[in-house]
DNA sequence: TGACACAATGCAATCGTTTGCATACCCTAC
DNA sequence: GTAGGGTATGCAAACGATTGCATTGTGTCA
């Protein structure tokens, strides 16, 4: 089994020193040698099925076409398309994709991030930021081209793809509203997280605008971004005793809680009270009933947050943008006008 | 800002010659230098923050802890969470795992594995082989560590972890034929894939072992494992005239493809067609209707594929392990006995 | 014809680490 | 007192590529 080739076999078959053969490999430099030896050693690397070792000229530059996507969670079904859309946009500019899920695991998201500067990676997608989050900020410190998608921090401006909340959440309000509902509750997520956050407070203003008056006791933040906290967050509102029929949620999987708590209770959607998601996961449309959600562009996420990344690498100095998507509603069978009984 | 501290400043202020601390960092060749010398050592490592860089080291030893993760589809909600649990555990050992989604990409499956043995990854997980797969060859020519998870080859003999198909269909069939089912259409995958191969070929050895008789022309093996062929090939079931009263199909996605052609008709699960799927993809269970599936241990999948991959990279010459895991059949609302009128 | 510019290539150091070999030292044994 | 054998460390050459600088050669122009 023969070794890969390197650049000194090709300088040896050309009769040249090795510098020349990677001058001439190096599309930057290429035409700092004749045309007609760079002919010939382009033949002969391509006879050799010459490929560049990237740790070798990595370690010589700094540069290793390497960049790490960390997530919380890829069994989250919001996350899959991100990821799979950014690595392949980071695949097509000769990138490659290190992945990290940074959930449930004992090491810090901080020891995940070392362990990747250590390995020279040229820039962080983050999915994982917290509003204050010490991390970003070390991110920052020390020059590591960062972008952050589907979240973002409160501090620093940060390049980062998100969705637009505030329209999220006023859309969904709106269309609770002119079904008809007046008693309406909120399960948002951690107060902790730029969606959470601004979730909540963009339901309270779009509140206001609509001239709508909500219990505060309606309004709960659930500690986390999943089923179960859904479902406990909705028993408690239920067990309050307070009347709401519509639950509005910062999030389909809290939304999927509510549809196991309602249902533990023999109540359902949208009969007894309607719910709408956030994310529009995969596969929602398929559930009972289908879930009226924001969709927002999973792929686009992904692909706008290498392409972002990509200029600060190529340009540190590249402006800071911050991207936000527009979130679609979609209409299905969770919502319904209340019925009178309630 | 300060860039990272190498052996040299370690030696350097330890008045030793960088190789002695190189010793002293490799818990290997710790033993060959003094005592207090390498406590002192490791002391001032610690105080710099030290973090050996594993592109120098991988240079030099070949040795990367990096392994390539390649799957069709991260969207497939079968892979995420392989795809997670591998990852995990990699982690665990030290590694890190460079992702790629061969799918729906002009540049092929050979060219991402060219791409990640140039950065001379330690071993690869393949989630992507075919039943005779030439980069699977290429693979175990060059000795690159590899192990196939979810599908294998039929030609080598090959490290894998993979479902016990001919127990999962066996489940779903005699549970098909204990309700009362006597006309089974089968929907299958490419006979490309082990998956779709060893899946038809199983069943027609149970349904022989049942004493069943299946019509031929309602077993079809569709194109791909996707919810579009599901319906497509269904929709060629119904359009036949021949009749069925369930419908055994080699996959979720292709089950849901059913449930999307029994709608557009007007047809409903279970109670004019019983369905089953293979796999268990999360969330299939909040579908309407629950889909009766085969579970398959999604985590120790990935778990295994990882370790099994650990093994053959510490020692190239371990034995070749194919993990055979079983399924578990997960009646839900999807199955039902056939109602007489049919 | 000589000076000079410029183009094309070679040389050697470098990135951070590892490792076979050489060396220096100490101890023991004869 | 010296040979022999460890033990602990240093030295220097790798790994594969890049790049500032030196060198060679060629042509131009006065």
């Amino acid at each position: 089994m023969k070794t890969r080739s390197n650049i000194k076999d090709i300088a040896r078959l050309a009769g040249v020193h090795p510098s020349t053969v990677s001058r001439v490999l190096n599309p930057a430099t290429r035409s700092m040698v004749s045309e007609a030896l760079a002919v010939e050693v382009l033949r002969i690397a391509d006879e050799l099925g010459y490929r560049r070792n990237p740790l070798a000229s990595g370690l010589r530059t700094r540069k290793t076409f390497t960049v790490g996507i960390i997530i919380p969670d890829l069994t989250n079904p919001v996350f899959p398309p991100i990821v799979r859309s950014a690595e392949q946009t980071l695949d097509g500019a000769g990138y490659i994709a290190i992945l990290a899920d940074s959930g449930s695991r004992e090491r810090s998201e901080r020891e995940i991030i070392e362990n990747m500067r250590a390995r020279d990676v040229d820039g962080l997608i983050l999915a994982t930021a917290m509003r204050r989050d010490p991390v970003v900020d070390t991110c920052i410190e020390q020059g590591i081209p960062i972008v952050l998608v589907n979240r973002t921090v409160s501090r620093h401006h940060v390049p980062a793809v998100v969705n637009d909340d505030e329209l999220g959440i006023e859309l969904a309000l709106k269309h609770l509203v002119e079904l008809g509902h007046e008693h309406i509750a909120y399960i948002g997520g951690p107060q902790s997280t730029s969606t959470g956050y601004g979730r909540y407070h963009a339901l309270l203003e779009n509140a206001e605008k609509l001239g709508l008056e909500l219990d505060n006791e309606l309004l709960i933040n659930a500690p986390a971004f999943s089923e179960t906290a859904g479902a406990e967050t909705l028993n408690g509102l239920l067990d309050s005793g307070k009347a709401f029929t519509a639950v509005l949620t910062a999030n389909d999987l809290l939304a999927l809680g509510c549809y196991d708590a309602l249902r533990a209770r023999g109540l359902s959607c949208p009969e007894d009270i309607s719910i709408t998601g956030f994310n529009d996961m995969p596969y929602v449309d398929r559930m009972d009933p289908p879930l009226t959600t924001l969709h927002i562009p999973h792929d686009a996420l992904g692909v706008k947050a290498a392409q972002l990344l990509l200029a600060r690498i190529e340009n540190p100095n590249a402006p800071i943008e911050e991207l936000r998507l527009a979130p679609e509603l979609i209409v299905r069978g969770s919502t319904a006008r209340p019925t009178i009984a309630s």
